[in-house]
RNA sequence: GCUCCCUUCGUCUAUCGGUUAGGACGCCAGGUUUUCAACCUGGAAAGAGGGGUUCGAUUCCCCUAGGGAGUGCCA
């Protein structure tokens, strides 16, 4: 394939969500794994709805996943090209004045709902005469402006749901131009793909009726509609829409609640696919095993459970380096030294659970230890090594204290745990140990065997 | 209402009419370990329901049920 141009077209009117960053993902993974051209356009043709904050809050969740972009633009700079193709629509006849209003249309669907009918706009201001249209206008009605279509099948080779149908006939004739003037997203995305040489439109499989009409108006534009790739949709866990949940599953929320953005990218690079859903080394790896002939047909599921297995995966795995500097954001202890990460790492889900443990190995914590397990502390603090605790300290502790005691496997461990961390559960002890220091894990005994 | 799409282990999926229906994640058990994690071994686990077509249907067709989407002067 040569390599194709590809874009994400997000309206400003809000932040990222799973759902709309996933299509962002996947074009940027196929445009990467072809040697494509990734760009960005900003719909803000909705000039009511739209905000630079939020254009710019796009940019930093797609920054944060690690997706840039070759090229970016707004179409809110484009309005003469769009004067310019409406125009030639004009000329063709395929570009017609509307002048019912809202409440008209809205109450004309609903009657055609009422009696069984597809709620199809009827094209009766194809029938206008001039004296009927200056009579609108008389009123003070500005006219709304619909694209004509053919009526006739629209058929394409969609990279991922194969062959597809689309009668014209069935759905409405699109509006193009608001009754103040303006653009809805119609007409200047199919202006900008053509412009800006789009290969592929991969979008969500919403947009597949609008693909019908779009296809239609790049034909009449003069230009060879680009291939299309429709994903399904992606649903919750429990298989419903996502729509009610998209605020706690925006981007930025996700990465507060402490989300890694390759395991966001995993996950929705995988989900949906043949490919099996684990933690990926690298984006550009994702690229080179992304194919839409990978994307299944049914809505994807999109687990937050599976997410913060990746998370926790991808923490494991990480290197102290990698995270040095976060580390001391969230803790200055916590980035001393590499054996601090290295030890609590697995377990931790996310980065910020570090700073819990950090509060274990430097900070004051409460023991906790069993009235029957008194005795064996109190032995414990008395056999504590002299000198300083080193990597073998723990291992000649606790077997001297086998030997001393009698105790052994669970029974030996747990009281030394839970009297030195205050908890039943945690990193290797024997690390953590070197981390608490003697001064600390000597008074913590003490105070667990005197309690 | 109408149109389009979908339905295989808990989850994501493989299977291009004949398979012991495969894999991954998860789960369970055993092993190892010092708890958790990791790791090793093993295990349970699936064709929504009903009709056809066929020598033979998970696979093709129809119906039903369920799910997703569209049906905007939103994108």
């Amino acid at each position: 394939m040569s390599s194709p141009v590809v874009r994400f077209a997000p309206s400003p009117t809000g932040r990222l969500h799973v759902g709309n960053v996933r299509t962002a993902l996947i074009n940027w993974l196929f445009a990467r794994g072809h040697g494509g051209t990734f760009i960005l356009r900003i719909d803000d043709t909705d000039t009511e709805r739209s905000t630079a904050e939020f254009e710019q809050g796009i940019g930093d969740d797609l920054k944060w996943l690690g997706l840039s972009w070759d090229n970016t633009f707004k179409q809110s700079g484009k309005f003469a090209d769009y004067d310019a193709a409406a125009d030639k629509l004009r000329e063709q006849g395929l570009l017609y004045a509307c002048y019912e209003t809202a409440d008209e249309l809205d109450r004309k669907r609903k009657i055609a709902l009422s009696r069984g009918r597809p709620p199809v706009y009827d094209r009766a201001a194809l029938s206008l005469t001039d004296a009927e249209r200056k009579a609108f206008e008389a009123e003070g009605r500005t006219p709304h402006w619909r694209f004509k279509l053919s009526g006739e099948r629209c058929v394409w080779d969609d990279h991922v749901r194969g062959a597809q149908s689309i009668d014209t006939a069935s759905i409405s004739d699109p509006v193009l131009i608001r009754g103040d003037g303006s653009y809805l997203y119609t007409l200047p995305s199919v202006v900008d793909d053509i412009d800006a040489g789009i290969t592929h439109v991969v979008r969500g499989e919403d947009h597949v009726t609008n693909s019908g009409a779009q296809i239609e108006i790049f034909k009449a534009l003069g230009g060879e509609a680009p291939a299309m790739a429709h994903t399904p949709l992606l649903v919750g866990a429990d298989g419903q829409g996502l729509s009610k949940r998209l605020g706690s599953l925006s981007v930025r929320q996700l990465a507060e609640d402490g989300v890694e953005p390759l395991a966001l990218a995993s996950l929705l690079a995988r989900i949906g696919t043949s490919d099996a859903v684990d933690l990926a080394d690298s984006l550009d790896a994702l690229a080179d095993a992304f194919s839409f002939d990978k994307i299944g047909r049914a809505p994807a599921r999109f687990d937050e459970t599976e997410l913060w297995g990746l998370n926790a995966a991808l923490l494991h795995g990480s290197p102290f380096d990698t995270v040095k500097d976060r580390l001391a954001d969230l803790d200055p202890r916590a980035a001393h030294t590499p054996l601090f990460w290295e030890t609590v790492r697995e377990n931790c889900q996310k980065l910020s659970d570090a700073k819990a443990w950090a509060d274990i190995a430097f900070g004051d914590i409460e023991p906790v230890v069993d009235d029957e397990d008194r005795a064996f502390i109190g032995a414990a603090a008395d056999s504590l090594p002299a000198g300083d605790i080193t990597a073998e300290t723990w291992s000649a502790w606790t077997s001297a204290l086998k030997a001393d005691t009698g105790r052994k496997g669970r029974g030996l461990f747990m009281p030394l745990r839970k009297a030195l961390t205050g908890r039943d559960h945690g990193p290797n002890m024997g690390a953590m140990l070197q981390l608490i220091g003697r001064e600390k894990a000597a008074e913590r005994l003490t105070a667990a065997s005197a309690a």
